[in-house]
DNA sequence: CAGTTATTTCGTTGTTTGACGAAATGACAA
DNA sequence: TTGTCATTTCGTCAAACAACGAAATAACTG
């Protein structure tokens, strides 16, 4: 039950939801995540870290950063269902369709300029 | 995407999601979920108008008692396979199992007698 | 080692939410 | 019609939450 309302919680929120719907491309680092979605670093990072508590997503370190990703097969049930009923209610939704556009855009620049140009 | 937010807010709040496995065994009316629960009137009636906005669950007026059941087969798809995934992570669980309990014996007293009871 | 850089944690603020009791509603019964 | 009764709506309070910027952390780079 703990479990479970940990995952309905982490879909409460529609950024949550979107920055799940987004990673289903592949794995992104919290700057580019940051870019697409407009929001502040540290709010980012919360929604992530609500997220992985959750078991909705991993994370991995490498060089200067941190990738989230959806989990792999070995992840618990729970988080698998709730994952696949996610994609397939909102995929084709229009923004879904809208934040792939711009995520698109994203990863066509260069990793460190996105984040230099997030100047803090 | 919308009506997808109003399920999963629906399913954020435990008192909700334990409401729709009480739901399983068939049809309750507003005094006896909140006999079963322990809450307010008030709140109980809340709780249900917002599984019911989610289209989780369905009403009927009956003499002086409004009864709330599981929707039928014609409930969008969206809900159907959220109660689906409710039912089937936690059905098996000891919350359940107690309401499932306590249930019955709140099935076992009259329907007046329980209403009378919460004397307002 | 010191500086830079990406991310996380902390503290604050305004909004949302869950709980309650009281008042309003709506339907049936006398 | 008036009263009774089950439920809903309203107003209020305290707790939880999303957002932000600033400070702390952790890891690479010079």
């Amino acid at each position: 039950m703990r479990e479970f309302m940990s995952i309905t919680r982490a879909l409460a929120d529609p950024n949550r939801v979107r920055m799940l719907l987004a990673l289903q491309r592949g794995e992104l680092c919290v700057c580019q995540i940051t870019e697409l979605f407009g929001l502040a670093f540290s709010t980012v990072s919360k929604h992530l870290s609500i997220l992985q508590h959750a078991g909705l997503i991993q994370s991995r370190k490498s060089e200067r950063w941190v990738y989230y990703r959806l989990p792999d097969k070995a992840a618990p049930v729970a988080a698998r269902e709730a994952l696949d009923w996610v994609k397939k209610s909102l995929a084709q939704t229009s923004e879904a369709v809208a934040d792939v556009k711009r995520l698109k855009q994203v990863l066509k620049t260069d990793l460190a300029e996105i984040c230099r140009r997030q100047c803090r």
